[in-house]
DNA sequence: GAAATTTACTGGCATATGCCACTATATTTA
DNA sequence: TAAATATAGTGGCATATGCCAGTAAATTTC
């Protein structure tokens, strides 16, 4: 039998790409589960993050998210139009918006929380419960402000 | 001084997102890197399989990649305009189309990889050389059939 | 305080990805 | 072998993301 625990033939020296495998995989998997409530599962991501970012200004959420901030902008479209999000103005910077849910969002939020468990669940049972955690601690770090400068070779800590 | 360590106010207990988003950084840090080709990290990636691939079919080429064959296909398009890549018909079988490396394609991908080396080399110093390739190896897990299987409950050493 | 600069967002354009419907070919069934 | 079914790709549509060039509003300079 052949070997069923690596992608076919695929060329793995490259973290970057390797990630790249990984995420798309992840990502059917999730969406998979989350199909029912008609949520991408990137975008069960996004209502959870502004649902705790209380009102977040768009540069904040995109901070959080690792995301460009017109990349944010863009994505956050189809949720504006299905009325699952709204901005707000800032009260005292003019440029500033902010983001959280509407009524409807936060319904569907709620009523998507159980099959997000659902897929976590099933990734914490298949990857095991604390290499998961293990694994999303590794993923913060990539993902971090500091990794990215010491990727770049920029030093930081000392302003 | 705030934790550098961290993306800002993330909500890191889905290990979708944590993967999306250290996948969503990575590939910004390779991409700055590879620039000066003009070649995205995603097309240098392709171009790489498609190398190591010789003449491999669509199909198969999707497979490596863990991506939708419709998907590359697109992805596919404008690495063809561009003339890098091309399509050359199976001869056995008329529903397959083999893709390869065009000569430009060939040098194109010479002159780009020593910049991939670059950013692979900076990721290793970053992150370092072993905790690099394990990270590569755990990639390449989730990436797996073997895997999708596991987290959907299927049932697959059995046939 | 007016001019220069920085900051927060928007809109246009381009690539990355996925789903679905449809076409052309093979393969399997009856 | 004709009909049913499976396979490999394509094209259209939709979301995901990023860059760049504005625009408007705040902050810093001189």
């Amino acid at each position: 039998m052949a070997d069923n625990n690596t992608p076919d033939g695929a060329w793995n020296y490259c973290s970057n790409s390797a990630l790249k495998r990984a995420s798309r995989q992840l990502g059917q998997l999730y969406e998979d589960v989350l199909a029912p409530s008609g949520l991408k599962i990137t975008q069960y991501t996004l209502l959870t993050q502004i649902k705790l970012g209380r009102e977040t200004p768009l540069k904040l959420l995109a901070e959080a998210m690792v995301m460009d901030l017109s990349a944010l902008g863009h994505t956050l479209k189809p949720l504006q139009r299905d009325g699952l999000v709204e901005m707000v103005a800032d009260e005292h910077d003019r440029r500033v918006k902010r983001v959280r849910l509407t009524q409807k969002g936060n319904q569907l939020w709620s009523d998507t929380n159980g099959l997000w468990r659902e897929a976590q669940a099933r990734f914490d049972a298949a990857f095991g419960k604390d290499a998961s955690e293990n694994l999303r601690r590794t993923m913060d770090l990539i993902a971090s402000p500091g990794f990215a400068a010491a990727f770049s070779g920029t030093r930081q800590d000392q302003d």
